[in-house]
DNA sequence: TCGCCATTTCGCGATATGCCAATATGTTGG
DNA sequence: CCAACATATTGGCATATCGCGAAATGGCGA
């Protein structure tokens, strides 16, 4: 079913965008570890604003690389580590069909 | 060596960039089964123009996924399976790290 | 050397992204 | 319901990216 080259999927491809940002990829790795990071305090620790914390945090989580859950009135975010690992996944599997 | 968190090396960040534009995926799935092509066959094919081709090709070269070389006049394009594997690598060890 | 051909570089307008301050939304405790 | 807090959304501006046509560069053959 695969004869004519298959493009990237939708979900690698927010997965790449979502990670191709130097501002991004040191939100990441606040979250090593498995800690779970509420927006406030992403914004303090990245030095950056809070709404722009917020929004490159939603920009992860479109790339399956962070999911989100509400404690009261904060938001906690963590890794992904199951959906980081389909988007390397697909990403594999892409390679090894262009190169 | 690695107690603070490593961000994602300048050639990893480059390969994410690279892949993150649906054009240059198109681009990449030309150089299936080792094909090796001029600028003008893959504008032709991706279809774009040819200076744009040449500047995604670049792009492209940058990130570490394709090589060129000179063939007279022409300049010939392949995809750089060791470089594109080593991004990888790296890109997978920032995610244990992260993730 | 001259002219041709392929590629690269340049200059441009259109569109997208990054970041922020301000405002809106939503949640909890009183 | 109200006040206070955390987050999300909006509007604005600066910068970056995309794709193009035109012009510059480089190589090859006559």
């Amino acid at each position: 079913m695969s004869g004519q080259p298959a493009g990237l999927s939708t979900a690698a491809h927010e997965f790449l965008k979502a990670l191709a940002s130097p501002t991004r990829q040191r939100i990441m790795l606040l979250f090593a570890h498995g800690a779970e990071l509420s927006v406030g305090e992403v914004a303090e620790r990245a030095g950056i604003g809070q709404s722009t914390a917020s929004e490159q945090l939603n920009l992860l989580r479109r790339g399956g690389i962070v999911t989100s859950r509400r404690d009261g009135r904060t938001v906690l975010y963590r890794s992904d580590r199951e959906s980081a690992a389909a988007a390397l996944g697909d990403l594999q599997a892409y390679l090894r069909d262009c190169c």
